[in-house]
DNA sequence: CGATATCTTGAGGAATCTCAATACTAGTGG
DNA sequence: CCACTAGTATTGAGATTCCTCAAGATATCG
């Protein structure tokens, strides 16, 4: 579901497609960390990269995996989670398509990564991304500029998690899929939301039925519609935001959904 | 008095001091970017790099500044914030001697900073470093490692926002510190507590009145005891690991405090 | 079209917050 | 050196938000 409506993000024309060389011929290439090389360069990604397929609900790696591989997602959607001895779990991220993951500097990985829905993703092994990086430093500029874009991501969740009520954390969940929604889509108000209410909950530190009464509470209030529980439309979004702590001059600098 | 504790953390034997190279001299460089450079090379930081000395309370940046300049801390401690418009604040992180921030491929900053104790830093213009990250990709490397370390303290603090209660929010940041202190002091049990407990409580997404609470809680369990309340022993290290959701065999994978 | 998942709504309870009073600490000046 | 003061921390009582448990409604899929 996530995947057919993202079309719009594959360049008009297409690139010519060489069975050597895949990674030429892919379509998230500019908007990832392969975007760095340069048309010519690119050929050297195919010599490490390898592909995955996950089923949803598919694990991509476990948080105390060795960290030996680094990916980009070429279509679908993957939760990244962390959780407690006793169960308790805390999604730190939703990724879609041309987002990256398994940056860790550490042997383990930091959380795990699960399949939404179906999906695929590019796999590159560290050690010999990391050599290509030696190669290529406009990539490892990249890297670090996602890094930070990530981290300050980061930083707006902790303030989320922190300090806003169950209403204000989900208008702040609406807000991000919609300014991300406009990014690759035409029409802004329409949101898919891929993932159920218990990720919801867990990404937002509530339960399901808190999400579930705040859903309730901004329907009440015709801030948003629903066509299908994974379908809705945002009516106000002014208001959505102001809900959202949003300032209206920053409405521009929407943030990766991290 | 964070300060004149850290001192172990200078080598025995000081650099010789050059009057025109104070970066070759520098106590922390081992410990920051910096020192991804050799001997030789470090005098190249000196072309670019500015003092600054501030007071406790003072800022280093706002929010919505220009981000303009990196920043490395030499002496001293520092707290990140991120506020609503309400004026409800999260601190996003406690930083110390060699800790480095301003990290920023956004035009503004992604948090305020403002200083804890009496503090200086090391200010290098964000378009020169730029060019010396392209003549030295070790450091660009550097930057990256810890750019990924801060993005997984980040998650471990998602979590701990999210999904913990006010005692094990506690724990955590105690267990943090100490182990902080651990790596800097011969005597990891003992713990300073720079910060307020407004402070604690906008780190911890707690008022000021549940951190105390939470306090006397650890202190009638006894797994902690006051000295002051700036400064306090870990009496059941083991305990307050537990509570912190810190799982036995990961003690040693100890996690920057931010 | 029915079975199963998921989602929504309700009622009561628990954790944390708010407001208010008290105690402590550190610095100041007598 | 000690009382005084201003700031900070602790404790208490009641209010609020969110959670838990339970029931009912709505989607989804064979």
């Amino acid at each position: 579901m996530t995947a057919n409506r993202i079309e719009r993000l594959v360049p008009a024309s297409p690139r010519d497609i060489q069975p050597d060389n895949p990674c030429a011929a892919c379509a998230v290439r500019d908007l990832s960390v392969c975007g760095a090389l340069r048309a010519d360069d690119v050929s050297r990604l195919n010599a490490i990269v390898t592909h995955k397929t996950l089923q949803p609900g598919e694990m991509l790696f476990l948080e105390s995996d060795p960290a030996d591989s680094l990916f980009v997602i070429t279509d679908g959607s993957i939760k990244l989670y962390k959780m407690l001895p006793d169960g308790r779990r805390q999604i730190t991220g939703f990724l879609f398509r041309s987002d990256f993951l398994g940056l860790a500097f550490r042997d383990r990985y930091a959380y795990s990564a699960e399949a939404l829905s179906l999906t695929t993703v590019c796999r590159f092994p560290k050690d010999r991304l990391e050599a290509l990086l030696d190669e290529f430093p406009e990539m490892e500029r990249r890297l670090l500029s996602i890094a930070s874009n990530e981290l300050a991501s980061a930083q707006d969740q902790m303030l989320l998690l922190g300090r806003k009520t169950a209403e204000e954390k989900l208008a702040s969940f609406l807000w991000l899929l919609s300014r991300r929604a406009t990014l690759k889509e035409l029409d802004g108000q329409t949101i898919d939301l891929p993932m159920t209410r218990m990720d919801m909950a867990d990404y937002l530190g509530l339960t399901i039925e808190t999400v579930s009464r705040s859903f309730s509470a901004l329907k009440r209030k015709e801030i948003i519609a629903f066509t299908t529980p994974q379908r809705m439309q945002i009516i106000d979004l002014p208001e959505m935001a102001a809900l959202a702590g949003i300032e209206e001059e920053s409405w521009e600098a929407s943030t990766a959904l991290r």
